[in-house]
DNA sequence: TAAGTGATCTCT
DNA sequence: GAGATCACTTAA
């Protein structure tokens, strides 16, 4: 992803950004500078202070701060004292939202991955930027022998009918 | 199906 | 400080 664009696709809602990643490459460099690079292929949207099913729902505490900055940014928290997630920080600019990464192809869940790619809280408020370590390529696609799924967001029930109930998950079904 | 796991948040 | 909660995974 070029630095330094007017536009970046990331500044629009999480509505709008998560089906966006589809396709997309989920890139990291490891030791001795090689880089990984798997195809997104499941994510959620966390869309904003209303979205009972967001941490933002409950106003900024110190843990989603980065949620009300800037879009780009990484959030990644720990999730029942085990499992870190790794979201993408979006637009618009200050409106606490975020698109959460559950799976790449051949790793899928969201614990999973951040296990694969030894993804923790270093990247917390780091810039999805190749210069972070850990960054996102490629354009939005629907490869051969795939399918484009949509449906309820996982492990929400507490939030509500309302928002337990939005089709807010997106992801790639092999064919 | 249920336990594990520990940071985080909401009460005292 | 204590207690409840939690955007999950694994083993059974």
């Amino acid at each position: 992803m070029e630095k330094g664009k007017i536009e970046q696709f990331w500044q629009k809602p999480a509505q709008v950004v998560a089906p966006a990643l589809l396709g997309r490459w989920l890139c990291r460099r490891g030791r001795g500078g090689k880089v990984t690079r798997l195809r997104i292929i499941e994510v959620e949207a966390y869309c904003g202070p209303r979205d009972r099913a967001s941490h933002a729902a409950r106003g900024m505490t110190p843990r989603t701060r980065v949620m009300f900055g800037p879009p780009g940014v990484w959030y990644v928290y720990l999730c029942y004292g085990v499992h870190w997630m790794l979201n993408l920080v979006t637009g618009p600019q200050g409106y606490p939202s975020a698109v959460l990464v559950r799976g790449v192809e051949g790793v899928v869940g969201p614990g999973r991955l951040t296990r694969r790619l030894k993804i923790g809280k270093a990247f917390d408020g780091q810039a999805c930027t190749s210069g972070a370590g850990l960054w996102i390529e490629g354009r939005e696609e629907t490869p051969m022998g795939w399918r484009r799924r949509r449906g309820p967001r996982i492990g929400v029930d507490y939030a509500g009918k309302y928002w337990a109930g939005k089709h807010y998950r997106w992801w790639l079904e092999a064919e």
